[in-house]
DNA sequence: TATATAACTGTCTATTTTTGTCAGGTATTT
DNA sequence: AAATACCTGACAAAAATAGACAGTTATATA
């Protein structure tokens, strides 16, 4: 039960984009400068992120990216909705009846209710949340 | 995020094993049958499930496997932890200090949170809790 | 207008993890 | 003794992950 590295990299790489911003774009290098997360693989995230509204992209010198709304009001969940497929913890729901015996049904009753849990609490926060939790770190 | 299949083929495992059972062991041959799961894989579960205190071990013709204990006091948890190694979330906690914007300590909250949920989760539901669904469901 | 910057795109690849298979060995009941 | 079923370790196919690479396109500024 992991978290993908490729989620964790999109929320720390908006995290860092709203703590750098200021306002102004920021470049996917200076993210990838301080994130230490490889530039390459940043490009295919913000591709995503752009694709599903979280992000907007300003091209040319000087350019990158910016929030494509406040950030409070982009949820954790939705971030991760963006760059990976799912938060339901199991594929599931074939249902081809092929087991007999049939403790496959009864199971599935905890990964949905484990699904319905993780999404909650992941759209209880928002960037903002954690934004002003980094800015509170920085100054310790 | 997913559950491995490891973990959910455990719990079905457990599951089938207890609605099987009526006191005597079940071979992991008839839990292969009915669960169609790979014989070989499930024997490598059922060693770790064995050493983690939740199954015992009848050997000889007409053994198998019985639950360690009753089954109302095994917690999805336990059966998750004795498969596979974690439910946190993330791998997380080097700590090199090589971010210089640490974005990477404020995200941790959240992965630290709701490995918390995930956790406590899993821990409020019992293999008996499972078994007595997958015998409603048997009766319809 | 030229040039530097930075986003955009698709393809390819190395690595790791997952999910098993296979070939035997060992213990125990009948 | 023989059948049953657990036990063990090595090996392997397949999928997911993480990232490299080589370009193309758009735009601000000199």
């Amino acid at each position: 039960m992991r978290m993908s590295t490729k989620a964790q990299y999109a929320v720390r790489a908006l995290v860092s984009l709203n703590l750098n911003g200021d306002g102004g774009p920021v470049s996917i290098k200076k993210i990838s400068d301080c994130e230490s997360i490889s530039l390459n693989y940043l490009e295919q995230l913000f591709v995503k992120l752009r694709r599903g509204q979280i992000v907007r992209s300003v091209r040319g010198p000087g350019g990158g990216y910016v929030l494509a709304r406040p950030a409070d009001e982009i949820r954790v969940d939705e971030i991760i909705d963006t760059v990976e497929e799912t938060l339901v913890p199991v594929s599931c729901m074939e249902n081809d009846g092929s087991c007999n015996c049939d403790s496959r049904c009864a199971t599935q009753s905890v990964w949905v209710g484990l699904g319905d849990r993780i999404r909650s609490f992941l759209a209880s926060m928002t960037l903002d949340d954690l934004t002003r939790e980094g800015r509170k770190r920085l100054e310790l």
